[in-house]
DNA sequence: AGTTGTGAAGGTATTCACAGCG
DNA sequence: CGCTGTGAATACCTTCACAACT
């Protein structure tokens, strides 16, 4: 049934916003996933259809949130374990991110942080475990994370990408503003806050 | 000319790259830049192609990269002047992106933080000026910030974005997990974590 | 009235292939 | 030969319009 690229990026997106609903069983129309997201109701049944769900989720009144959330979660890869992921490097914004709390409700868990200091990991107070860096290639495959946040300083970004691709890692999130060049067999999403503004821009200029 | 919207991102990110070089005249071949970026080297001479322009940039051995990506800002929408961001909310994330480091040699340029903890602003030390938020709608027209950088607690993520956009600004970078509907006037782009590794796992999963 | 689901149409972006130049 | 630039072909994604159902 294949799953176009953009499409599945829209479903992974509507999981979330699925999953974050209170309000777990009453129905949701299209129209009202509209309003929430901005993309045309019948992009989002087209989007839906394609991967083939169980009767149960679609009623005349619309979807079933949770049902239909992990049906997606389902397609899209990951039925119901979570997937791991760390973060690497923990100056001011990797041990920000430590206490982020939008992991709760999602199919992913933060289960581990690195940094090359020693002190730091000493001294940081943190709820997952903290792990010097030369320990990732022990640590990341037998956790089994399969993320990484980068969030080390620029110039270590493509070394620490490269080491984590070696790690086993499937997919990075490189936070640096340093951009790193793809590695093989590795997906590497560029969120430097300069990229995410020039692809704002890019987009209002794009009109 | 009509830059398209998926060009119009790639070209954005490829001028944040072209900046990044140091050696800023040794041209670079379209080949090259595949290399760094992943993307095929037709797709970036028709990307380059598409926004007219002059002689100069390219020669038979590539291009000037300090002219092509000065030539890409302008067609993007702006020329030499930089573009004001803000971030609102300074709580751990917030003031980590206080100190950025990213900011240098692009187009962009922080020079506002709110937040609505009075003491908060006080203790914190900054190189830019911190304000309350119930002076955005004064200092954000003041200082022509054009993007703000969304980081306040989740809960607070939708309000404050519409006020954001009653204060006048293009475009709004989300931090938070929480979702925020789209605004009228307001490019929205959503950066929670959990939605960017969604989009990673989207990514490998619609193979 | 409201809803989902889907084949067919339409539009857009990517890829190809090659001309033209240094 | 390497490079850029571009019309033409292709593949892709979105949009439309309407059927089917409650």
């Amino acid at each position: 049934m294949a799953l176009s690229k953009p499409s599945a990026e829209r479903l992974s997106r509507l999981a979330h916003l699925l999953e974050q609903r209170h309000d777990r069983h009453t129905p949701v129309s299209s129209t009202e996933l509209e309003r929430l997201t901005g993309w045309p109701s019948h992009t989002i049944r087209k989007d839906i259809s394609a991967l083939s769900l169980p009767e149960t989720v679609s009623t005349t009144a619309g979807y079933d949130s949770h049902l239909l959330a992990t049906a997606i979660r389902q397609s899209l890869g990951f039925g119901e374990e979570t997937q791991n992921c760390c973060i690497v490097g923990l100056g001011r914004l990797g041990s920000a991110f430590l206490e982020y709390t939008g992991f709760t409700d999602s199919p992913f868990t933060l289960c581990a942080g690195f940094d090359s200091n020693v002190n730091r990991i000493e001294i940081l107070k943190a709820s997952v475990p903290l792990f010097p860096t030369f320990k990732m290639k022990e640590i990341i495959p037998r956790l089994a994370i399969r993320y990484a946040i980068l969030c080390v300083p620029p110039e270590q970004a493509q070394n620490t990408a490269l080491r984590l691709a070696d790690c086993g890692v499937a997919g990075i999130v490189n936070f640096t503003p340093a951009i790193v060049r793809p590695i093989e067999g590795v997906e590497i999403e560029q969120v430097s806050i300069v990229d995410v503004l020039g692809g704002l821009a890019a987009r209002l200029a794009a009109t």
